[in-house]
DNA sequence: CTTACCAAATTGGTAATACCAATTGAGGAA
DNA sequence: TTCCTCAATTGGTATTACCAATTTGGTAAG
């Protein structure tokens, strides 16, 4: 369903196989998990391949390791963040209508708070950027094309002027998360234009260091995309 | 100097010597590092053990592992999020002072936005949570104790208290990266007491369900906490 | 029956080796 | 120069082996 660049299928089916053992033998934190060697033989795979992929889940802060004793699941509220949250997207598993809600109005709040300090920061380089990906969008709009990854850019962008890397790494993870979804979204090609306007009335509000107007700007734009979402949960709902 | 639960020595070296690597030999976006072959051989260790490293470095989005190609370096804006981080500060890595000040920025951006959140949608059973916390943060200050794991778990409930699960991960990654640095911010024993009334003062806002109020408080809050980092800043540019 | 102790099995950590398939790049043929 | 061929390189995987520490079980002493 979602390609997976830079992860071999072997590997992420392991750690996608894994995900969905842990959850539905509803291990509770604190639980022990098989041995490596058991799980090898499970998933017919090398004890190597199942380091590796308990490296991954380790790292991500879903398990833990003790040496000689065994794996143990973690305590969800010292789990993984919302990398975690990524990966799990990136192997196809579906995010449950809570956790779709709740990375909607995390990225409002994250969005709306980066373009105010965007308006209030802003580099003429910034705002350099801004139009170049802005233009490219038109190209894209204008070749009939899909332009989901300048959407992206754009939003990227806003969170860059900011001069924060670590916001824009945060923010970053959220459009990693839903790039199929963006790429339907801008499928029939009839959202394009508006969402055009809509990024320009916020370059435009950001370049005049306007920060209560950057966000009145992003908050309606928002509301376009989340309403999409919210349609989205609904037909899954009706089993679309 | 940072204890790793969870995370072997070895494994653990491996990767914080393997990011120092990449940053010192500035490998750009796109650039190829050495193979898995002479990278074992180059930090003494087996394959196996460099995988792994690589294994988790690729999850974080730092490096992208082409088949019967090579290891290369992710462009910037595609490298890991805020996991990456967290990691490398409980390497040891010190994170960079941009880096700080941005970390500081996005916490109090992040907290500011969930206190608010929380004084609109809380529940009974989360003012509880709240009052147990800062029921045993005062047993702790008189023991005279180290109340940091109490003062990151209030924070932590404060967010819980949003509903929003995806917000207490992303705000948990930021507790996770601090926990030391929190350990010697209370370590004197004289910021304790201002910081519990100021938790009240939170508490109670949040509680009588006044958004404003919390904010301002939580803002006054982190005012604290934040100059306190700023001087360390200062402190380490001055070599202490 | 309880306690203390010992030994074997189990477990994660590491290493070494081998093979596969696909990419890559150099060298030769047209 | 262009195109083709083939061997070296590379990541992916599996197998095997050993280590050290923990667990576990039973045994013997109290």
């Amino acid at each position: 369903m979602i390609a997976i660049p830079a992860m071999g299928d072997e590997r992420a089916n392991l750690i996608g196989r894994l995900l969905p053992f842990i959850a539905h033998r509803r291990l509770e934190a604190g639980d022990r998990l098989p041995s490596e060697r058991e799980l090898a033989e499970r998933f017919a795979a090398s004890r190597g391949a199942v380091r590796e992929a308990l490296a991954v889940l380790e790292a991500l802060r879903i398990i833990e390791r003790r040496p000689n004793s065994g794996i143990y699941l973690r305590p969800v509220e010292r789990q993984g963040s919302i990398e975690a949250i990524v990966l799990q997207a990136e192997l196809g598993i579906p995010l449950t209508e809570a956790e779709v809600r709740e990375v909607v109005e995390l990225r409002r709040i994250l969005e709306m708070q980066a373009v105010r300090l965007a308006a209030e920061r802003r580099r003429p380089e910034d705002v350099q950027r801004l139009d170049e990906i802005l233009a490219r969008t038109d190209a894209v709009i204008a070749a009939a094309g899909n332009p989901a990854d300048e959407d992206a850019a754009f939003h990227l962008a806003m969170v860059e002027a900011t001069g924060n890397h670590v916001f824009l790494r945060v923010v970053n993870a959220f459009y990693l998360m839903s790039r199929n979804r963006r790429r339907a979204y801008f499928a029939d090609g009839s959202r394009a234009p508006l969402s055009q306007r809509q990024h320009r009335a916020m370059r435009d509000a950001v370049a005049e260091g306007n920060p209560d107007g950057a966000e009145a700007a992003m908050g309606g734009h928002l509301r376009g995309v989340e309403s999409y979402w919210m349609e989205l949960l609904e037909k899954r709902a009706r089993g679309d």
